[in-house]
DNA sequence: TTGAAAGCGCTAACAT
DNA sequence: ATGTTAGCGCTTTCAA
């Protein structure tokens, strides 16, 4: 039996109104009172009961955050920026791993609904399914990050995906490269659609015309990049160069790469999405496009707490800006 | 204002009682008003208020992972692992990330106490401090993960880290290595003290006598494993075998290997812990402990719903088979 | 400044 | 089989 509002009152001589105020410091308490509970609280090692105090106040101090792949470093490397933001302002974070599956994705928002976090964040699975309506009925507000949703009045954070594209695009069309070939992300996402967009508008922009057998459909993750990768690889007339539209993919395209005995920059001009050092280390010289992982946490952490605070401004779009970095694998000039 | 048990048993004429007994399906309900119950529910999109429901019930339907480290695969592995029980068994699963830090696990442990969770699944930080008596006195069950608390009376799911351990220091001496290198992990957690010691036995098992020098210690992240190798390259004598004590150091030895422009099984024969694929694609021929890591999470999850449900017997202490899977890095014969 | 009392939404004990 | 009622632990009026 844990104990009590109640019983640390009775133990301090007080009522249980004037622990809570002591406890939230909502309102004023006398100096001796307010010792008597502490000394009280930390005697019994009271800790309040959330589920109480939730079904009070309607709200809780946890922040959720449901990501499309656990697995993906992008995401938890995310969640590290979201919880040092959250925990500056008192509040916990949780995690939930949708698995880019719009069935855990809404089991997990009713979840949130359930236990009614204070916010959430979410990289949706779809642009346009995603089950939004069970948060927003509850007035907890959400923040989209990395993707979109279509329609949504709902804050997010994303990165220039079609801007920074068009630049790696343009990088390898400045090497020499004459047949760039691109491998996508699965169409259900703004991310994989706006980098889509941005390497054909490089290639528009030189004067090219695209050439849709150069663009293979990948799934986000590491299979995807390896199987998209070979089938570009096996192709009549093979690219001289290739640009890997995200992180796990980058590391099975790689992993084709080898299989098909051919080396960047020597065979092939190569620039790949984010950072891969945690999987390659840093003698593995890719050129690639780097995301401000920590910093879209962490704003969307900031963004979510404006709202629960009571933020009602319209909704924040934050793009934060990715850049290009140019390593070896894609460097055929100079 | 979202609806409630009341709204739903007046619009189906019911008492919220019967609501209740529908919803959860604890008594008998005749089937008239079971429909009418069900049509109101789908009507009016209810949803049970989680705070509600754990303050009378005292208990959520959520399960708790504190994980050291998120940006570990190996962590998020066991988590689908988990997930995949909790759900079968009508339970959600949250995430949280204590970063090998005593303070931040703390902080989810009462977390998971105030949230009234069902059950947490733990990956201790430490196995001496780590604060479980927070769980522990409000009933909360507690399964830890990967390492083991001393002295606590709780289940635990590891793998047989000594006996494996000496096997692949085995095979290392097999093949002909006479200075084998062992990097090893923060000495808090039960896991790096077992691999060093199946280290240590297997050397003692072939009448060798234990070289400090070849013991440097990591932190179970990649740069760890990068600097601890380089150190141990660096010195007088080069090892001509090297064991890494878990995955993320395996991919930083991999890195100081390269720098070095030392290459295994030619220049020095290579074991590494658990699957890199993830990191390096198949192309790396890495000989390597294998953990049934899926299987980890799995289980763990089914020991934690057997408490909840009432369980109980004396900790469990389940020591899953891992397994040396030999593939090119650390053939020196044949 | 402090206490008394009501009530958040739900479930379980009791009554019918 | 179904309804009535009480109460989980907390916060927040309202009164003093």
């Amino acid at each position: 039996m844990p104990t009590t509002i109640k019983s640390v009152a009775a133990a301090a001589g007080v009522s249980p109104a004037t622990v809570s105020r002591v406890l939230n410091g909502n309102a004023d308490v006398g100096a001796d009172l307010r010792d008597r509970v502490l000394a009280a609280v930390s005697e019994l090692g009271y800790r309040p009961n959330g589920a109480a105090r939730s079904l009070r106040t309607r709200a809780t101090l946890v922040l959720g955050i449901i990501i499309s792949d656990i697995t993906n470093p992008f995401f938890t490397a995310l969640v590290r920026g979201m919880e040092d933001a959250a925990q500056e302002a008192g509040y916990s974070v949780v995690l939930a791993n949708a698995d880019e599956d719009l069935g855990k994705e809404s089991r997990y928002l009713e979840v949130a609904a359930a236990e009614q976090m204070a916010g959430v964040v979410l990289s949706p699975a779809s642009s346009t399914q995603t089950r939004l309506d069970v948060l927003i009925e509850r007035n907890i507000p959400i923040v989209t990050i990395d993707r979109r949703i279509r329609r949504a009045q709902c804050d997010s954070v994303t990165i220039n995906n079609r801007e920074v594209s068009r630049a790696a695009t343009a990088h390898l069309i400045e090497q020499g490269c004459k047949r760039i070939a691109f491998v996508a992300g699965p169409a259900v996402t703004t991310t994989a659609r706006d980098r889509l967009a941005g390497y054909t508008a490089a290639l528009k922009d030189a004067g090219r015309v695209v050439d849709e057998s150069l663009i293979v459909s990948g799934d986000f993750r590491i299979e995807g990049g390896y199987e998209a990768t070979r089938r570009v690889l096996d192709s009549r007339r093979r690219p001289d160069g290739l640009f890997i539209s995200n992180n796990l993919m980058t590391i099975g395209a790689l992993d084709a790469l080898a299989e098909a005995e051919l080396s960047a920059p020597e065979d092939l001009a190569f620039v790949g999405f984010d950072d891969v050092t945690w999987a390659l280390g840093r003698r593995a010289q890719v050129t690639a496009v780097q995301q401000p992982t920590y910093d879209i946490g962490r704003r969307a952490a900031t963004l979510l707490l404006a709202r629960i605070k009571g933020d009602e401004s319209e909704p924040h779009r934050i793009v934060l800006p990715a850049e290009l970095t140019v390593r070896r694998s894609s460097q055929r000039l100079g």
